[in-house]
DNA sequence: GAACTTACATGCCGAATGGAATGTTTTCCA
DNA sequence: TGGAAAACATTCCATTCGGCATGTAAGTTC
């Protein structure tokens, strides 16, 4: 009756009315509180032990407007993954402006990998990944999300480095991706921190190497 | 009364003897069908989906059996981790005999190293490492027997080139691992089989290259 | 061959899970 | 301003889980 501006919501207004919230705010809020809270629960506590009611109880959210949003726990966790790998490639988006160029970019390139695909929130990735291993569904659901995550990445160094040859880009990247993989691995279950150090040292030597061109 | 040779069991009668079958057997038998039928689920099926009642299922063997064995879950999956690794070294080990001298041995070790770290019996591996992401008491099992795995097939490769710096072997091969598993993790979810095959393929080159002293 | 230990089987229980059913509040729109 | 629709809350249920209790059979020891 007395405060309610109708038809036209001033963006000014309807933000700091508190206890007025649109359709599509009220909607977009508790979506992400949820999806938050999954990819926390799967990091803390790993998908064997993530439960719809642990997420609901961590996004302080009822279990009814869980399902309102997503009608299954699988729905929640592909999802979850989109939401997960757009945080991931922000983060690194947000990484990559203070990156040199020419040799400094290899090694800075691969902290920064390492950092995209080895972080906290690669531990969900983990975590959903082993999962689909054996859920099609999930498999189904991750699959063109992480395709196009390592594909933007690369695209992203490409422009970095407009100078390199194609082929030793993409065969360093790869090659970089997946060895960041492995020693993230071996970083979760508490491997030598030491040693991982010096792996990833002694990959950019040689990642130098390939990059000057002195090895094929 | 008739056949039975009491105190001192021959071998030959013994086994021969349908129905009759020593403690020790029974107690070996209903523990590997055990352990084997965890790790079948684990592969199958996944960590998040194995439960006691299906590997008892798959062993052929009823719940009171399981508890007399393994009073807990968790005291299952540890066992099956050492039962696991076990399996592979014997993998590995059956296969390091064709393996050739000089610069070969690199091309094959690393096809070596892949077979191992990244068969069937991998999937269950990791299966139980990223459990033991967040459940510390698998962690405290897995730990000691994988560390334990990964520095004997290390010690395999010094003999098997003794001659080549100690340095550069250890490199190599944790190199190597942890590509191997990254590779692993690609695989499980259905990457591009031919990227992979291809990236194989450069690092054998580049091994190949650090093993002749090119790269530092 | 009888006492004893080990191996195996069956049935049951409390806890937790994912999902359905139903009711209430808030926003929207004509 | 009133009714439809979307967002949210509460309650309940069938199922499954891991583990315990109790009972039976097989092997060992003296």
């Amino acid at each position: 009756m007395t405060a309610t501006q109708p038809t036209q919501p001033d963006a000014l207004t309807s933000t700091r009315e508190r206890g007025h919230r649109t359709q599509a705010q009220r909607r977009e809020r508790t979506r992400t509180a949820l999806l938050d809270a999954t990819i926390d629960c799967l990091t803390e506590r790993g998908y064997a032990r993530t439960s719809v009611q642990e997420i609901c109880a961590r996004a302080g959210v009822s279990k009814g407007a869980q399902q309102h949003h997503f009608t299954t726990k699988a729905e929640l966790m592909a999802t979850a993954v989109e939401h997960l790998t757009n945080r991931i490639q922000a983060d690194i988006l947000a990484a990559s402006g203070e990156l040199p160029e020419g040799p400094e970019l290899v090694e800075q390139g691969i902290d920064l990998i390492w950092q995209g695909f080895a972080g906290t929130l690669s531990s969900a990735v983990m975590e959903l990944w082993v999962a689909a291993r054996t859920d099609a569904e999930l498999a189904a659901a991750i699959k063109p999300v992480d395709k196009a995550l390592g594909r933007s990445t690369l695209e992203l160094f490409q422009t970095l480095a407009p100078d390199m040859p194609q082929q030793t880009l993409e065969t360093l990247y790869w090659l970089t991706v997946n060895l960041t993989r492995g020693l993230a691995l071996d970083a979760q279950i508490g491997g030598d921190a030491t040693r991982r150090n010096q792996l990833l040292t002694e990959w950019k030597h040689i990642a130098l190497a390939i990059y000057r061109g002195d090895v094929a």
